[in-house]
DNA sequence: GACCAGGCACATC
DNA sequence: GATGTGCATGGT
C-alpha cells in the first residue's frame, strides 16, 4: 500500500473527485454490491443495517439454503422462520418487520417485479422508499443506486467520518448536506457513485479500524 | 468483557 | 432541531 504507482506527483490540496481518482488508484475497482441480483442487493441493504457485511452475509446465504431469497417467498414466509434465518445479521426481530415492510411496498406498488420498480422515476422512487418504516436514506439509496442503476449517491457513517475530519464537512452533517456535497462536484454517473462509495468503505476498513492507521492511511499521504 | 459494525424509529426535551 | 435509547449478532 502506500503511494499510486500510475502517479508521478503528489496532490497536495486533492478535491473530492482527485481523491477518488487516488482511492481507486490504489485499491482498484471494489465490484459493489457484492450479491448475485438486484433483489438480493435490496434484502442485504436491510440486513447491513447498523451491522458489519460477514454477519449480513451468513443471514443471505441462511435466505439462499431456505429458498427464501425471492420476493414470493419472502411475501409468504412466516414471520417466525424469517427471523430464524436473519438471526446472524443481528436486530432479527426489527429487521424481519422492515423486511416485510419492503415487501409489502414491493408487491402493492410494483407487483413484485423489478422491472417495473426500475422503470419509475428514480426521485418519485426515493419518496417511496423512505415512506416504507424501516427504510432511511442510506438504506434507500443503496437500492436505489445499487439494485435500480437511478443516481443516487450513498452516504454512510464511514463518509462522515472520514470527510469531516480531513475538513471538507463540518462535524456531524446531516445525511442530505453531505450527499448534495458529493453529487455538485462529481459527474452524474452511477459508475463513479457506484465506486466511491465502495472505495470510502474499504478505506475506512482499512485504516479506520479500531486502531487506526492514519500515518498508513492513502490520503493522509496526499492531503 | 468491552468495543465495534456499510441504520432506523421513536421518545423526550 | 438536537440528543438519547432500543434493537442483537459475531469478530477482535
Amino acid at each position: 500500500m502506500g503511494t499510486c504507482a500510475r502517479r508521478k506527483t503528489l496532490i497536495r490540496n486533492p478535491s473530492v473527485k482527485e481523491i477518488y481518482e487516488i482511492l481507486f488508484c490504489v485499491f482498484g475497482p471494489q465490484h459493489w454490491w457484492p450479491a448475485q441480483t438486484p433483489f438480493e442487493v435490496m434484502v442485504g441493504a436491510i440486513l447491513v443495517q447498523n451491522t458489519n457485511w460477514a454477519n449480513t452475509e451468513r443471514a443471505i446465504e441462511n435466505l439462499r439454503a431456505k429458498k427464501l431469497l425471492s420476493p414470493k417467498k419472502l411475501k409468504t414466509v412466516s414471520v417466525k422462520a424469517l427471523a430464524r434465518a436473519i438471526k446472524p445479521a443481528g436486530y432479527f426481530n426489527i429487521k424481519t418487520k422492515r423486511l416485510k415492510n419492503f415487501i409489502r411496498f414491493f408487491f402493492n406498488s410494483y407487483n413484485g417485479n423489478l422491472e417495473k420498480m426500475k422503470a419509475q422515476d428514480g426521485e418519485v422512487l426515493r419518496r417511496q422508499l423512505l415512506e416504507v418504516n424501516g427504510i432511511g436514506e442510506e438504506t434507500a439509496d443503496s437500492i436505489l443506486l445499487y439494485a435500480l442503476d437511478k443516481p443516487f449517491f450513498v452516504v454512510d457513517a464511514y463518509t462522515k467520518r472520514i470527510f469531516s475530519r480531513h475538513g471538507f464537512l463540518k462535524e456531524k452533517p446531516e445525511y442530505g448536506y453531505v450527499q448534495k456535497f458529493f453529487m455538485q462536484q462529481l459527474p452524474k454517473d452511477i459508475k463513479v457513485y457506484n465506486e466511491y462509495h465502495a472505495l470510502v468503505v474499504r478505506l475506512a476498513k482499512d485504516f479506520c479500524r479500531t486502531k487506526p492507521l492514519c500515518g498508513q492511511c492513502p490520503l493522509r499521504i496526499f492531503l
